[in-house]
DNA sequence: GTTCCTTTTTATCAAATGTTAATGAACCCG
DNA sequence: CGGGTTCATTAACATTTGATAAAAAGGAAC
């Protein structure tokens, strides 16, 4: 069994427990995808069918607001998996932009063949769906907090959700998340610094 | 046939075609159910096995802050179909709360029967997968607005999206919307006006 | 109509955040 | 090593938004 599946394998159990044979038959549609920081895996506007498995690095999803400035809308870090096909694209079409923040490792299937796993085997099913439940709780927490929060405390949640990002990934990339600007964000810095 | 299954073949037909045999199989599952203004027929945390259409008057959904302010995620005016059952509801409890702000109609059905409905009928299940896919749009574009405008154009695009409930619900409701105090608000109504 | 209650507006002041620009730090490439 | 580039910080100032309180406007009940 190859190092990849076996990784795809523990993210996959982390939401739900999953039967050596789904395991068996999920690995055989699994491709490894490898990708070097900066690149933009998947593009808005442009077609996408693949379901993604980040078992290494760093990836955020994105949007260009009016002026043409990357709005991060998610931040993944790897072992885990991105957001789910049906909740990224319409029609086949992606909505939003994937961009490797760092040297990145993907296992991939196609979206098409991985609803058919989900149809045959109940397991992958429920893992699918803990998919999608846990993407819409985490956008629905987003929105309270730029809704009802501080910059401050917004950036205190992010730090509590996400420990590592802020060494690992560029300010702008985070301030854009918060809702702020990357000024504002480093000021927010110096004020919570001990 | 009856007045609201009338109407509930309108609201789906606005999203894609249905056939009469299709449409004929969902009105059996379907009920009435109608609320008073301010009332929570959906409640946080509690259980629900239920999807809606609304065949007449104004929802919002929300979630309340950590000071216990309602924050409003969402409105629905009527004829329309609420936010899909598994995007609300993580192993049947509910995550958000859904309030009438006005006298409203509901059309209810059991969510499992309607899931049953989706797997025999191709055209039901495009119908629940186009719903799925603007609930997401909305979502990714609320998460824009609140991360890249300021609040007055956060107010000029509500209004162009909601022309009427500016007059027809609480602004209260509208400010926390838009993640602004209700004074905010005010103040922003007086700037632009003419 | 009058009273009571809630909502909206207005005003004042304080705090948070944005804008612009300059500086410094880190890094890559040659 | 030097030069160029990007990114983070800092400063000064402008603008937006929040907090509080009081006044005005609506609505519902009687």
């Amino acid at each position: 069994m190859s190092q990849y599946t076996e990784q795809v394998k523990q993210i996959i159990q982390s939401y739900c427990p999953i039967s050596l044979n789904s395991y068996e038959a999920l690995s055989h549609v699994l491709k490894p995808e490898p990708y070097p920081k900066g690149n933009d895996f998947i593009k808005k506007d442009r077609r996408n069918n693949k379901e993604y498995f980040l078992t290494e690095g760093i990836v955020k999803s994105y949007v260009l607001d009016p002026e043409g400035v990357e709005i991060t809308l998610s931040f993944f870090t790897g072992p885990s998996v991105l957001a789910p096909h049906s909740t990224r694209t319409r029609n086949g079409i992606s909505n939003v932009s994937f961009k490797a923040l760092t040297e990145i490792e993907l296992a991939t299937a196609d979206a098409k063949e991985f609803e058919l796993l989900m149809i045959e085997h109940l397991d992958i099913r429920a893992f699918g769906h803990r998919v999608l439940e846990n993407e819409l709780l985490q956008k629905i927490e987003k929105e309270i907090g730029l809704a009802s929060l501080s910059a401050k405390e917004r950036l205190i949640r992010f730090r509590e959700k996400h420990p590592v990002l802020e060494s690992l990934v560029p300010h702008t990339d985070i301030a854009t998340y918060l809702g702020i600007t990357n000024v504002s964000l480093s000021r927010l810095r110096k004020e919570l610094m001990p």
